[in-house]
DNA sequence: AAACAAATTAAACAAACGTTTAACTTAAAC
DNA sequence: GTTTAAGTTAAACGTTTGTTTAATTTGTTT
């Protein structure tokens, strides 16, 4: 299961990726695709054998490299909050830059359409909770964060924060005045990295 | 634009409601709802003039009553952090029973395939943000709540974390054992709630 | 009972879909 | 230079798509 894809086809995969994103799986016909790409309808599946099989592949390709490798921050001699804020900065930056990817996986996930496979998704995502949840009972630990957390619903606070601005980007650029990639980009790494970063530290952190 | 909808264009509109957000609207064809529906593939154009419109139709009809009344929630004598613990409950419930047209908008939202007009959805958001930016600086202005707060991303994060958990259900059946319905519902009526209450809390409360 | 509009139907429509074919071009191997 | 395989193409394939048609049924009004 090691996907070796040749120049072209990844052209093909990061054409379709960002069509996918933009219109949805089956908002895109493989015409919109070849067009895009500058290639004949017939090479998507020469290359990939059909438009489902294209998915897989797209998917398979990106999962390989969305493993983060968060075990490094583990080792660092920094104090729990410090690495909590470093993961943080590293999980947004991270799905920032894949959001295409994230966008089509998670409609996938919760769609009945298809039946993917998601299992190395999945293992990645099993693999950071670990993680996190070193780095919070290390806290823990040393009396620092608070005992009463659900470690794994603070990914979804995390992720589901920076998705729901991301789909609602029209709503957002009104009422924040974005009206440019640049500005919106920006507003992302700093306004809305900070208030994550407050929000999950105050969770650790409160004793109530 | 008063949506006046007869009891057959209703069920038209829930059966596609329920379609639209387990396939797509693209993924879901005519002929699906027509035979989910129990009903002849022409009604659809008979009744909406086309599936755009009936897509157009389906936000319409649901943006009306999801206009959150947590306007009486203001008016009554309750602490602060009691609204806002009231508030969070009235947000999930709502959301919840609403989850397939919510999940709908957010796919169109965010697309570019179709132009729909969210306007009203916009004023709704708007509202809430207003009601909820009220209690917030009354408890502020009791010394209660942290100044530091960015009171525009509360929702994002109060959303955010109760979709992405729908969103990737089957990472968290699968994590947490909720293999039915009735169990899954009900882990979101209790600990998902709890922890986003914590989570908002633990913001509005925490003092660096 | 006749007349009328509204509701419902099966059938047909052109357009778009994913996929396959068979011919052609390119590039490497011998 | 011939052979062989891989890459690329335009055209056609059979389905499925959203929509329209024209005929029929239903229900209400006169």
């Amino acid at each position: 299961m090691e996907p070796n894809f040749n120049e072209k086809q990844i052209c093909i995969l990061q054409v379709a990726e960002k069509l996918f994103a933009e219109k949805g799986f089956d908002g895109t016909s493989i015409r919109d695709i070849s067009k895009a790409a500058k290639i004949n309808i017939a090479m998507v599946s020469y290359y990939f054998g059909s438009k489902d099989k294209m998915l897989e592949a797209l998917v398979l390709f990106r999962t390989d490299d969305l493993a983060i490798q968060i075990e490094n921050l583990l080792k660092e001699s920094l104090s729990p909050l410090e690495k909590m804020g470093r993961l943080i900065d590293f999980y947004i930056t991270r799905i920032n830059q894949n959001k295409d990817i994230y966008k089509i996986m998670h409609f996938e996930l919760s769609s009945k359409k298809r039946v993917l496979n998601f299992e190395s998704f999945t293992q990645v995502k099993k693999r950071n909770v670990a993680s996190l949840r070193q780095i919070i009972t290390e806290g823990q630990d040393l009396g620092i964060f608070n005992l009463d957390v659900n470690i794994d619903l603070i990914a979804p606070t995390i992720l589901g924060t920076f998705f729901h601005f991301q789909m609602n980007r029209p709503y957002y650029e009104n009422i924040f005045d974005l009206h440019s990639d640049e500005v919106f980009e920006n507003y992302v790494k700093t306004d809305l990295t900070k208030h994550i970063k407050r929000t999950i530290n105050a969770l650790l952190l409160y004793e109530k």
